[in-house]
DNA sequence: TGACTAAACGCCCTCTGCTGGATCGGG
DNA sequence: ACCCGATCCAGCAGAGGGCGTTTAGTCA
């Protein structure tokens, strides 16, 4: 056994978390900020060290024992009843604690993994650990003794280890591990041992997902003189798997220590570790950046000589890869979309996009803006959102750059990032729609449509019920809402002072601001010179309610010509914005007081 | 080991709907 | 002169399209 993945059930962890444990020494620092960093990761080394010290100088290297493979276990609390007893296809395995830093782990059957606490029997003292079968399972009646070499997975300390299934968190960069490494040279085992050490990672799960995963590494460790730095440790590691599984004559899983990637191919790990050591030999003499594979130096060259040797057949497009023209092709001509949606109808030619797209759905919004409460359901969003804030990150774009940054529009040249950023936002945000017959000039297309309308009295959005014309769709559609759709809800924006209502809050607001004068109060008790406006009723809206049995038999709920929104989102967004508007009178009126 | 391929990741773009400020114009 | 509904306009956000690049599986 070589690495565990195990998941925990979010809301037991969230108990766990609940108990507010002290965190373990050296799992979190305090920030100056208060806010609590988690020591996201320990490499085997580090565990060993921290656990034995004051030790002997030793250089131990750990190796994997026989198994290596990774195991995909789902962990979950539950309580401690005869019941779980019962389950079938399980190994089960009883874990005592020996001593302090031990526990005993002995498979009693078909079952689970029980964490024993002695008496202290609560929900959050048992760990159950379901084994897949196809993974993993033990000898009957064996016997694991656990040397923990991590304070916060002691399994006698329940609530350590709740802390550090809580407080533990994230895949390991090798960067890291590299560096908590350089800083600990120091940190020795105490001595040689033969023990089989379960060293448990807790990691996030996949984004999204309210499980937690933990990685246990099941390591030999063996004494060694130095050796050699420049050979990653997760490198021998699997070399050894690799001879000792072969000796074994069993099948080779690659684990790669650095993330959770596994392959059975020896070249396939390889090619991955270059991932993680950033090992590029192959180097572009045109920009003299560095590539890790012949193939990938290749395609960066077509780039610069302009070569795209996979042309479409069916338009002048050309491009570096086989991929690229096939998904090319899937998005121009053949409008092949393998990737479907299960709950609509929408159909996507690569599936990072149904992804994307399902988010709609679920709602999720995964990227959180660090400025306010707005999150997105993509990256993208997120950055557009982000320009909103006015240049917060943007000190991190003053550092002087000795390249020059070439402007995307035109050829100004800046040695700052954040003045390329701004200069370049001075393109984006060019009127370059301006108006022949006036000096109105806008950034969209579709704004200067709108206006040249304004000159040539364009109004091309005709409403089918009373044949009245606007210039603009939407207003076609605030007209047929408002004169022509029987279950349509108006927003009423009341005045809180005088009550008075009105169809826009923007109306309301600049009322609200004369309301309390004198006047506005006058109009208020009905003693000013405001009139009471008549609501305006055309003809077709008077007419409705003789023609409502007719048309509510023909039109009602059938979608209006051109109109793309169900008659309920009116509804719902005539409720939400009551909701709202409470609210905001009440800061309205908040902020005419002060 | 290199090449091919598919999948995944990431970035940027457009289109569209909604909202609210500014302004117009009728009463 | 004033009020307020209607209209114009700009900006933000949702959704999706398209493509460049990287990574991983597989095979010769």
């Amino acid at each position: 056994m070589a690495a565990t993945e195990i998941s925990v059930l979010s809301e037991q962890f969230t108990k766990i978390k609940e108990l507010e444990l002290m965190p373990e020494k050296g799992l979190q620092e305090e920030e100056e900020d208060g806010v609590y960093r988690e020591k996201d990761h320990w490499s085997p080394s580090e565990l060993e060290a921290e656990c034995t010290s004051g030790a002997e100088e030793l250089e131990l290297v750990p190796a994997f024992s026989e198994e290596t493979e990774k195991h995909i276990l789902t962990l979950q609390t539950a309580p401690f009843t005869s019941e779980a007893f019962k389950l079938q296809d399980l190994s089960l395995l009883s874990v005592q604690q020996q001593e302090e830093g031990q526990v005993m782990v002995q498979q009693a059957g078909p079952g689970l993994l029980w964490l024993e606490e002695g008496s202290q029997q609560s929900l959050q003292q048992y760990l159950a650990i379901s084994f897949q079968e196809e993974l993993y399972s033990l000898q009957e009646t064996e016997v694991l003794q656990l040397h923990l070499v991590e304070d916060n997975v002691m399994a006698s300390e329940e609530s350590k280890l709740a802390a550090s299934l809580a407080e533990s968190a994230g895949l390991t960069k090798l960067q890291e591990r590299q560096e908590k490494e350089q800083l600990l040279p120091e940190r020795r085992l105490a001595k040689r041992t033969e023990e089989q050490f379960l060293h448990l990672e807790v990691m996030p799960g996949d984004k999204g997902s309210d499980e937690i995963s933990l990685k246990t590494s099941n390591l030999n460790m063996e004494e060694q003189e130095d050796p050699p730095l420049a050979v990653p440790a997760n490198v021998e590691k699997a070399k050894s798997a690799k001879n000792q599984s072969q000796a074994k004559g069993a099948k080779r899983t690659f684990c790669c220590d650095v993330c959770m990637f596994t392959s059975s191919r020896m070249s396939s790990f390889h090619r991955h570790m270059k991932t993680h050591t950033n090992e590029k030999a192959h180097l572009c003499h045109l920009c003299l950046k560095t590539f890790g594979t012949v193939t990938l130096l290749r395609n960066h060259v077509n780039t610069h000589t302009g070569t795209r040797p996979y042309k479409c057949s069916d338009c002048n497009m050309a491009f570096v890869t086989s991929g690229e023209l096939v998904r090319h092709r899937r998005y121009k001509h053949t409008h092949e979309k393998p990737f479907k949606c299960s709950m609509c109808k929408y159909a996507s030619v690569e599936a990072s996009k149904l992804k994307r797209h399902v988010r709609s759905h679920t709602g999720e919004r995964p990227f959180q803006c660090c400025q306010c409460s707005y999150a997105s359901r993509d990256t993208y969003k997120l950055k557009r959102h982000m320009r909103t804030h006015s240049g917060v990150h943007i000190r991190n774009l003053h550092t002087h750059s000795a390249a020059e940054l070439k402007c995307r529009y035109c050829s100004a040249v800046f040695h700052e990032r954040f003045a390329l950023i701004q200069h370049q936002k001075t393109h984006k945000n060019e009127k370059r729609f301006k108006c022949e017959h006036c000096s109105y000039a806008c950034k969209q297309a579709r704004h200067m449509t709108a206006h040249i309308r304004t000159h040539t009295g364009e109004k091309p959005f005709t409403c089918l019920s009373c044949n009245k014309c606007f210039r603009q769709k939407q207003l076609l559609k605030i007209h047929f809402r408002k004169y022509h759709d029987a279950t349509f809800i108006p927003a009423v924006y009341k005045c809180p002072k005088c009550d008075k209502g009105f169809s826009r809050c923007s109306n309301m607001r600049r009322h609200l601001e004369k309301c309390g004068s004198g006047q506005a109060k006058a109009a208020a008790s009905g003693k000013g010179r405001i009139r009471k406006r008549k609501q305006p009723v055309p003809k077709e809206a008077s007419r409705r309610d003789e023609a409502a049995a007719e048309e509510a038999s023909t039109t009602k709920g059938e979608p209006f010509p051109g109109e793309t929104l169900p008659v309920a989102y009116g509804e719902t967004t005539a409720r939400v914005k009551d909701d709202m508007d409470e609210v905001t009178c009440e800061m309205l009126l908040n902020m005419l007081d002060k």
